[in-house]
DNA sequence: CTGGGGCTTCCACTGGGTGGAAGAAACGGC
DNA sequence: GCCGTTTCTTCCACCCAGTGGAAGCCCCAG
């Protein structure tokens, strides 16, 4: 461009991408002004530079004569992948990494635990592998989702005939809604041979605003349970630390 | 701009956008000579630009080399209203104006129907307010919307106590499991007398790769109940308009 | 080794972009 | 109803950032 621009070295596409920037959680609608104070640009810059963002639908502008994110945005926004897997990743290393058993990672999907992702060595313990699906209620990851659903939602999974593939595995109602109080309690799930005889579990829920977005899961061999509690806080704190960083991702600053 | 611009005119605005533009639905990974190709720009151009884009995390280039919508525009996504609202408007404006009867938009919310939006006249049949929610079961839109989810859903809510609100509430789960699967044959749901005496409804589901979006309904006073047959074609084609709008809108063309 | 497709870099040329300022419109206090 | 304030819109002289053709690079298949 040219003209009297006060910043030479500013490109349009970074003008541009920096007043759709000027949207966050913290500020879903924003006035003209407010766009210009937030990305740092003159007024009748931006403007220009919205009047045509609307014309493309890329904002737009509601009955109160505020902006906000446009269908363009929200069309091109579903085809992105949800940056979960991304953004937990780095979290799930660490974790194996500081602890050096085989960890997980787990989303709800329908009435089953997928898993999307695990981080593991060479421990002897059987590996559910990626996009694999199993029942909630014998797995830690999947107590620790099932924990932090709406009610409605625990009840209907509680009223039914529960699957059970070991003799451990927990299927009186009564008796799993007191271990989901009881995860709901601790921050985390424990899963003893409820799935797979030989193996031990658990497992923290990714909590945004509340939901369970995802869970985290680590498996050891049954001899070893004990070490289960020694595992829980780097656990807690791979979870917390997703959790963080995918608000942030949702919320950014 | 300038240069030897071969097509002056043209503000770089446009360009950014013309480049994000050329993801969609069916081409939701592009290399750089598609999205060229896509936008009708030089090859040099886009490569400039969406370096850019890339550096601010608007587009993201995959282990593949193809370039994907990136998580600055997954964020800004997450702004944009959901347009369903927006989308089905026109048609239940058109479906009020074509059969002069109180009709409504409805969601699911959990395990019960949230009425999101309606158009009405001075037909004295009660209506249920902006953001009212009721359960499924009495009620056409919700039973329409049931009708369509996925099966665990459909078994977990049957198999609890279901709420009668009239002694026409049809709450024997396999009555209303035979009612469902007459739901899905026909297309649209009815509900007589089955949320309040006095009135009587007709539901047809929005679906949208399969999955219920959304409902339409119409609602009568119970002694004109015969004329709800006559009320269900224009039921289904403004439901199944407002799937073909809201599908296009989610991929476009 | 050669051809081809896709990507990257370079650079002479130029017209689209800039922002201060003035004017219009909407708002709010008294 | 009047007037100061805030927000939006329009205008325009100035000029540098943007453009795209072309040449070079890299990798892979034949």
């Amino acid at each position: 461009m040219s003209g009297g621009a006060r910043d030479p070295g500013r490109s349009v596409t970074s003008r541009v991408l920096a007043i759709l920037g000027a949207f966050d959680a913290a500020h879903p609608r924003l006035t003209l002004t407010e766009i210009a104070g937030r990305s740092g640009m003159a007024l009748s810059t931006v403007h220009r530079l919205v009047a045509e963002l609307e014309s493309w639908r890329a904002v737009r502008r509601g009955d109160d004569g505020r902006y906000r994110v446009g269908r363009l945005i929200w069309e091109l926004g579903r085809l992105a992948p949800d940056p979960l897997q991304e953004i937990a990743r780095p979290w799930l290393q660490d974790l194996f990494a500081g602890t050096g058993e085989n960890v997980h990672l787990a989303v709800r999907d329908g009435i089953e635990v997928r898993y999307v992702d695990s981080v593991y060595g060479t421990r002897d313990v059987p590996i559910v592998p990626r996009g694999g699906r199993l029942p909630m209620h014998p797995t830690a990851a999947g107590k620790a989702l099932l924990a932090h659903e709406p009610a409605w939602f625990v009840t209907s999974y509680l009223s039914r005939p529960l699957e059970r593939p070991t003799p451990h595995t927990i299927v009186e109602p009564g008796r799993l809604a007191r271990d989901l109080a009881q995860v709901r309690l601790r921050g985390y799930a424990t899963a003893h041979e409820e799935m797979t005889l030989g193996s031990c579990s658990a497992g923290a829920p990714v909590l945004v605003d509340g939901r369970p977005v995802a869970a985290v899961g680590v498996v050891l061999p049954s001899r070893r349970v004990r070490e289960l509690r020694r595992l829980a806080d780097p656990l807690l704190a791979a979870a917390d630390g997703i959790a963080a960083a995918y608000r942030a991702a949702v919320a950014p600053p």
